[in-house]
RNA sequence: GCCGCGGUGGUGAAAUAGGUAGACACGCAGGACUUAAAAUUCUGUGGGAGAAAUCCCGUGCGAGUUCGAUUCUCGCCCGCGGCACCA
């Protein structure tokens, strides 16, 4: 018998296929409907790494598998070419971009050949191909005919490594996600797509999506809609006779607790604060900091954010528009420019960082909010009096930490007897500090005693208070004291008689502000709740206090609508996408600058604006792009008035081609669109899109604004380019640890399957885990699969005509079928694997295999390796490609156990285990169980058993 | 800090409408074949006690619900990913 030798038996396997044209697909096959299996298209680095495979040859298991099931699968494959990398590795070797990109992308098509994968190279699409991006730069102009790309000076990430403008989605905690300088703020000129114009549907239509949760989330966080208010605040001064109408606007969602704003805070780019110059006593102070803030790279401004700094503006004030009250303003670089209006008014109260501020400056607080607990066990009862307490909760300490609890003794409280502080009512006219020590001393005798702090803010609690026979609505004020010495004095019957002592340890009481029960025994009065940001109910808010944050929201909103001082606004996080990039190599953006006209769109006809040869591609660093010395190419005549005009030398970010390739895959070649409406018809939108979670907030987020747009302006019926989507883990090196040359755990594609041959490493890494996560790859691991197909391959020497009577392995046999097609359809490769390899160790204690069994077996096997089904297939005669087979079907009535395992416990613990009927009733199932002897030794007399419990086929449970 | 996901043998991992934990594979140990090794093959393999039958423990930690928890609830610890002064 011939060796398995996968070496020689891919290659012609490979060439076979290619020659065939077997996995070139035609736009529709009657009788069969079409799928396009996407996955994301590579960056042509120049070299494979075991990443690709793991992207590109494991759904082709998938894409194989449709195919038997009767689909016009295209699974395609082209190159994200333009950008960064390439020109930096072409920069560093003094090579021509193009020429090292286009050598790159054929060197990898040759090694995905060796992959085994069904590509439809005929379909392959190229961004950096000008009959590609001619597209891209048509899609730029559409946006610019409908107010969707514009050209405007913002402040934008600069990069200084790479000597370009960068997308917020490229800036990674403050540094170039490429190459990790510090990301500056420069002021530039740049064209941006209006991405924030579609940030609702965006966020909206993610609810359809069949995508995971996690990168639906992500998407969602990062357009960050949120719903709140944009109020006016009205600017007085003490020095300068100010118009009437100088204001400010801030933007808040908590407008619930504006009567606790104690101050104003503009960002430093505020105009306001030019604008307040003569106003404004300190001025020069004032000048000093916000040139200082400016200086402030993104990242240090968020390095330093744990100390918050700013300045007051001396001589004028902000009126709170509720209270008419005048409030402070400052400026400080903890208020972002770029975000709602570039102020806010602060209520330390209910803010943490404004809290911070406050404690910083010595800015008042003001609780505005009470966080309120309602007793759902024991709610207001009505008809009942209706009583307000106020009272303090007192957490007293030792010197070495431990905390007082009182245990109730009597039942007033319930028969629970739960653990409180010190509780007291406060009297008329008393401070919460004075009726804490009154309370301790009363309660437990205690009488060397100081208090630490009086808690902030206020909690309020409400319930029926049986005892009493009311209502009791009850303001709490937390006071925090410490013994000073052990002394104590002797302590009423009475209160002798109600709670005994008991001293814990700080650790072991609770922790959650749980209502109602914790509220009075919590580690919270411990940690200093000195800020309170969620809801509750207002207090001290004039006509709406008693009314509850969602409530009074929607109340003061449409006061303040009513009277024009402000109004319902919602705000994102999103930024528009700043698209320009001061690179070479990238597709340029179509518009010249005449100097008549100003901005012109290069005619449609004059598309594709192709990238000019340049000698001299290296960034200059000043903003200008590397095109700017293409003279030649840059002066031009304006298509409109003929003036002299100059080309836009930008060129674009590469997820602007990345954007769409997807659409092209459906037409590629045509030369009138960038794809016909018909044929987009026919495959899209995509049904599933498999890659890395990295892209999350990028590319698709980008791509579904691309389809929306598109849609809108009617060149696609859809709106939602990816149905559904799935992302694949990463490949780690040996250790554990991301693979990087530095480390020296690299796994070389290439050098893998020469030694164990492609269909082992692409079944490899089917078999590591599940697809979704990452894995590490072991290097004794792949053996096993390697051993595995060897196994397969010597099984051909059992073949025999005869079929067996073995009701048992044909059972199994349709229960793999069963298995291994959910498995593959749910992309749980690993367990699909496992089963073939359970049916193969069967088979291999057969004396023969019967052949049909051994045809079912490879068909089973052949997505997952395709080079040795393919040539097992043919060495057992037949003519044609495995691959035009039909995927075996499963006999549902053989799939159907007969017999089950039953397993039989005492008092939930396994004892014994008998095989049963599967269809066995409790009685049946009892008589049995009880005839084990060991079960008898758990059981001596029947009538002890107190309970049953049967599981049909699955177990009985007697409990005694 | 907030949000999301995860934590199971020596290793990669199975099994969650609550029902035999560790399928399958690697590795390891022992046997067969061989002059020998490799390859192949057979047996064993969560930990502990025991000659064995068997018993106890065991899915990050601590509680809870349940006849029964890897699976559900609460709290905590650790790892990974996203966001991060977004008002």
């Amino acid at each position: 018998m011939k060796k398995y030798n996968p070496k020689s038996i891919e290659a012609k396997w490979q060439k076979y296929w290619r020659k065939k044209k077997l996995h070139n697909t035609s736009d529709s096959v009657p009788g069969k409907k079409n799928f396009i299996l996407l996955t994301e298209f590579p960056y042509p680095s120049g070299n494979l790494h075991i990443g690709h495979w793991y992207a590109f040859a494991v759904p082709d298991i998938l894409a194989r598998f449709l195919r038997f099931q009767g689909k016009n699968v295209m699974y395609p494959m082209g190159f994200d070419a333009f950008g960064l990398p390439a020109e930096n590795a072409a920069i560093k070797r003094k090579l021509d971009p193009k020429k090292w990109t286009e050598q790159n992308i054929k060197y990898m098509a040759d090694q995905f050949e060796t992959m085994g994968a069904s590509f439809d190279w005929s379909r392959s699409v190229s961004t950096i191909d000008s009959e590609y991006y001619k597209w891209t730069q048509w899609i730029f102009l559409e946006m610019l005919k409908n107010g969707l790309a514009r050209k405007a000076e913002t402040t934008v990430n600069w990069c200084p490594g790479c000597k370009t403008v960068l997308a917020n989605e490229q800036v990674v905690n403050g540094a170039c996600e490429r190459c990790d300088a510090a990301v500056e703020q420069k002021k530039m000129a740049q064209w941006l797509y209006r991405t924030t114009a579609y940030a609702d549907k965006l966020t909206d239509d993610l609810e359809k999506l069949d995508w995971p949760e996690s990168t639906k989330l992500a998407q969602k966080n990062w357009i960050g809609r949120s719903e709140g208010t944009t109020i006016k605040f009205k600017v007085k001064s003490e020095k300068l006779k100010i118009k009437e109408d100088i204001h400010f606007k801030v933007f808040t969602t908590r407008l619930d607790t504006i009567y606790g704003c104690t101050y104003c805070v503009l960002a430093p780019e505020h105009p306001l604060v030019e604008e307040l110059r003569d106003g404004i006593k300190n001025y020069k102070d004032v000048e000093k900091y916000i040139a200082k803030a400016k200086k402030k790279t993104e990242l240090e401004r968020t390095e330093l954010q744990k100390e918050k700094t700013g300045v007051e503006l001396k001589g004028v004030s902000a009126i709170n528009p509720f209270t008419n009250e005048a409030v402070p303003i400052f400026v400080a670089d903890y208020v972002l420019g770029n975000y709602g209006t570039g102020a806010v008014m602060a209520v330390p109260a209910h803010d943490e960082r404004d809290w911070e501020f406050a404690k910083k400056y010595k800015l008042p607080v003001k609780q505005s909010i009470a966080p309120h607990s309602f007793d759902e066990k024991n709610p207001p009862r009505k008809g009942k009096k209706n009583t307000v307490r106020k009272v303090v909760h007192v957490l007293l300490t030792r010197k070495n930490g431990d905390v007082l609890t009182l245990n109730l003794k009597g039942d007033e409280w319930g028969k629970e007897k739960p653990k409180t502080f010190v509780i007291g009512g406060i009297e008329d006219g008393e401070s919460p500090e004075k009726t804490a020590l009154r309370e301790v001393r009363e309660e437990t005798g205690y009488a060397d005693v100081e208090v630490v702090k009086v808690m902030p803010i206020e909690f309020h609690a409400e319930f029926f208070a049986a005892h009493k026979d009311v209502n009791r609505y009850v303001k709490t004020t937390g006071v925090v004291c410490r013994l000073k010495s052990e002394k104590r004095r002797e302590v009423s019957e009475e209160e002798k008689n109600l709670h005994e002592l008991v001293w814990v340890k700080r650790e072991k009481l609770p922790t959650s502000l749980t209502i109602p029960d914790d509220i009075f025994l919590s580690k919270a009065y411990l940690e200093a709740v000195d800020t309170y940001a969620g809801p509750g109910v207002l207090i001290d808010s004039g006509k709406y206090s008693g009314l509850d944050s969602a409530k009074a929201r929607e109340e003061m909103a449409k006061w303040l609508e009513k009277n024009r001082l402000g109004k319902k606004t919602v705000n994102y996080r999103l930024h528009d996408w700043v698209i320009s990039r001061q690179r070479y190599w990238g597709a340029p953006i179509p518009v010249v600058y005449c100097e008549k006209c100003g901005i012109v769109p290069v005619p449609e006809k004059d598309l594709p604006v192709k990238l000019p040869p340049l000698k001299d591609f290296l960034p200059t660093g000043d903003g200008k792009s590397p095109l700017a010395k293409a003279t030649k190419w840059v002066n031009v005549k304006c298509p409109k008035c003929g003036s002299r005009a100059e080309r836009e030398t930008d060129t674009m970010d590469t997820f602007v081609d990345s954007s769409w390739y997807f659409l092209r895959y459906a037409d590629p070649k045509n030369k009138k669109k960038f794809a016909e409406r018909a044929k987009m018809k026919k495959w899209l939108p995509v049904p599933l899109y498999i890659g890395g979670a990295e892209h999350n907030t990028m590319h698709l987020l980008y791509s579904r604004f691309f389809t929306k747009v598109l849609n809108d302006l009617g060149h696609v019926d859809f709106d939602e380019p990816f149905v559904g989507r799935r992302n694949h883990g990463t490949i780690l090196g040996p250790d554990n640890q991301k693979m990087s040359k530095s480390r020296g755990n690299v796994i070389d594609p290439d050098e893998q399957v020469k030694k164990w041959g492609a269909d082992s490493v692409r079944m490899y890494l089917a078999f590591m885990g599940p697809y979704d996560q990452n894995a590490s790859w072991q290097m004794t691991g792949i053996v096993g699969v390697r051993r595995f197909l060897e196994r397969v391959w010597k099984l051909k020497s059992k073949i025999s005509e005869q079929r067996p009577v073995n009701n048992e392995l044909e059972s199994l046999f349709n229960k793999t079928i069963k298995k291994v097609t959910e498995d593959i359809e749910n992309l749980h490769f690993n367990t699909a694997i496992s089963s073939l390899m359970i049916l193969l160790n069967e088979l291999e204690k057969q004396e023969q295999i019967y052949i049909i069994h051994y045809t079912l077996y490879i068909i089973l096997l052949s997505p997952f390796a395709p080079h040795v089904a393919e040539e097992i297939w043919s060495e057992l005669g037949h003519g044609k490609s495995i691959f035009l087979e039909k995927w075996p079907k499963y006999d549902p009535k053989l799939v159907q156990e007969t017999e089950a395992t039953l397993i039989i416990q005492v008092n939930g613990k396994v004892r014994d285990e008998m095989k049963i009927a599967i269809e066995a009733g409790e009685r049946e199932a009892k008589g049995l169980a009880l005839q084990s002897e060991k079960i008898q030794k758990y059981i001596p007399d029947e009538a002890e058993i107190r309970k049953i419990i049967f599981v049909p086929g699955r177990l009985i449970n007697f409990v005694l």
